[in-house]
DNA sequence: GCTACTTACGAAGGAGTGCTTCATTAGTAG
DNA sequence: CTACTAATGAAGCACTCCTTCGTAAGTAGC
């Protein structure tokens, strides 16, 4: 809407060629015919532009389909083996990564454990190990990665310097997306992890096709992420979703009736007490659900807070307590539907544990997006399939 | 970017005469060579545009400019004047109405008092009369008028139902668009107040500019709004900003220490008391002024809830205790230096009672370049200048 | 009042893109 | 082997934009 602009002749060969190519990259291979009806164009002008895309690598014939009447169709798809992504989740106790292509369809995972008081070089160099076994797994080499997408606890800024980290003593003040360029001779992103477990929710998560999410991470540390308009919002200093540091809407000591619940045995390690509270509460123990119902009071006061203000469609409950979502879910919903004025669907999280490192895939994958359907410039230069290895052809076209 | 598609050569030239329309209405009067090098079209390609435009009615020559070196250009400008849009307001003790042209430029503005307890045929013949002085003032006819945007109290959904009204009992239930249309034969918006106050700050007041802003509004009753990523929020089920319901917010009951502080004479008028003691905690009263502080202790919570959920660039104070902004933007900017991770800026409405009214306009205008300036099917086709009237053309072009 | 300079205008010719149309090709069905 | 179906590829046309050039309408200087 704002920047849609004309121009040029061939700025209208470029829209064209965009549009056939999203088409492409959603839906798997078309046949000529199809792809004609789907971008409106008309089947030779269809032809052209897919002639065009071929040259320069983004898009290759298959093998057409056997079996049906008339003459069989050639058919094309998005090649989204010509560049590959990482996404990684760096987390206090561990490193997750996880390689995916250019349609985030993810080709392996790895995981390295590291310890929350680890000093930088160790988790740097735990990184490393995770992102090289995806590598190996994958027989992918570093110059095959396009973008590495990076999700970790704390405030991050647009740049990637870690303003502030309390799972990780040593983030603060750090200026990973420089360590990390460092390392990996791509373009690295930064951002927040819930931010990119909310969006992995709503990419392909319980929160689905929602264009107003609100995502609460519960764990041994609190935290929420939104999705506004269906995209993910940050705030003007990067600094958005932090309630939890507000005393009123009492989420941050929230976990304590959890991990300090008199139904947890002595014998229990305190990492594990909430977890135990829960699966007693889920037995029945009227201890422990009376902790989690004073878990639930908290939670309730700042997601309701959330809840008035956006007004969202899904409420997602993720993070490390949401494996016990079928103990938490019905007595959130009971106490929201007391102070909202529209109550909108609570769900826990689908994806779990991976969700940040799918979060980080899905960012990455939109990253990418933005630049090839930017409407600005000439989208896709900065990479193209060609760019790297064969050299020649580019995007831009008929400069000579 | 989600909207981007490309199509015919017609679809070219759609895009470059709306390319050249936004750069006439934004800028004023622009010489063809000039319009050239905003769009980047080459000049008799321009000239080629603004003829089409001229044809269609949304674009006349003025006179050129004496006095520069060279041949005169040619002068050419958007035409503000080939409709009118009124923006009302309608509150629980006032209709204001103002009759603006397409550029959002007020000609006459008009005030009806109406008492809060009034049965609805009176509110509406309020609303008519409003209007009706707005046309007489500014010499238009009711046929002139293209839009007709309206803000009021409560809950209202897209279609322009009133669900909910705690401020004009009248209200709760109505169809308000449906009364409206048989009112004004022209398209009729309903959006809620503060909403549109917020969108008046952030397009011509306080908040001009910023991408992110939450809008508190403050009087008798208290609201809020949001404007986020440079769009009015509504929310999914346009409950959006009403976190005044949450009791932890301590919103609701704010203004009762104001209200009932006990510094107000006995002979006030209960709907002056609040005004009262803000203007005697601005002399100093000190029984005032400690009513003053609890009562921002209450509107500094809810506030902060947003803040560190949101990180705005601007917090708005809007409303009738915002006239009290010097008293009361020092105490609130305390707290929330306090508790918030990022201070944004607070400021006072600048726009004081015509806030909606302002903002109706901008959203009658909006609307109208939403419409106009929409990438997908005929844009104005619904409303050109030349559809009413000499009836003649309409954009879209060359189908026989 | 005349000439030189400056800036804008308008027409002509050329290139690029997309559309429609039609004969051709490569399969399946009987 | 023939009839039918659906995709292919080439030809001709229409539209939009660009560049280039001669002309027009002012101001500045003499």
């Amino acid at each position: 809407m704002t920047n849609l602009r004309g121009g040029d002749l061939s700025r209208l060969r470029q829209l064209n060629s965009l549009s056939a190519l999203r088409e492409l990259r959603g839906a798997g291979p078309l046949t000529l015919s199809a792809l004609a009806e789907r971008t409106g164009l008309s089947r030779p002008s269809t032809k052209d532009v897919v002639d065009e895309l071929i040259e320069l690598g983004w898009v290759v014939e298959v093998a057409p389909t056997a079996g049906s009447m008339g003459r069989p169709a050639r058919r094309y798809r998005f090649r989204a083996d010509s560049g590959y992504l990482v996404g990684i989740d760096i987390g206090a106790h561990n490193v997750r990564a996880a390689l995916a292509d250019l349609d985030g369809e993810v080709l392996a995972e790895t995981r390295q454990p590291v310890l929350p008081e680890a000093p930088l070089a160790d988790r740097l160099a735990a990184i490393e190990r995770a992102v090289d076994g995806c590598l190996a797994l994958s027989g992918k080499r570093m110059t095959d990665l396009w973008t590495v997408a990076v999700g970790t606890n704390g405030v991050v800024t647009r740049e990637g310097h870690v303003v502030f980290s309390a799972a990780i003593p040593a983030w603060r003040g750090l200026d990973l997306a420089a360590e990390l360029r460092r390392m990996f001779p791509c373009e690295v992103l930064i951002e927040n992890d819930s931010r990119l477990a909310v969006l992995a929710e709503s990419k392909r998560g319980a929160a689905r096709g929602a264009g107003d999410v609100v995502f609460l991470h519960i764990g041994r540390r609190m935290g929420s992420a939104l999705i506004i308009d269906g995209k993910l919002h940050r705030g003007y200093g990067a600094a958005a979703g932090e309630i939890a540091m507000l005393p009123e809407a009492r989420w941050f000591d929230a976990p304590e009736h959890l991990h300090a619940c008199p139904a947890v045995p002595a014998d229990v390690p305190p990492e594990d007490a909430a977890g135990h509270t829960l699966a007693a509460a889920r037995d029945g123990d009227p201890v422990a659900l009376t902790c989690v119902e004073r878990f639930v009071d908290d939670l309730a006061v700042g997601t309701a807070a959330m809840v008035l203000l956006l007004d969202p469609e899904v409420v997602v409950l993720g993070g490390g307590f949401s494996r016990s979502a079928d103990v938490l879910l019905p007595p959130l919903r009971e106490r929201l539907e007391r102070v909202c004025m529209r109550m909108p669907e609570v769900r826990a999280s689908t994806l779990g544990e991976e969700c940040v490192v799918f979060g980080a895939i899905e960012y990455a994958v939109a990253h990418h997006d933005r630049h090839l359907f930017a409407d600005d410039g000439d989208p896709g230069a900065q990479r193209s399939p060609g760019s790297s290895g064969h050299g020649s052809p580019t995007w831009t076209r008929g400069t000579g």
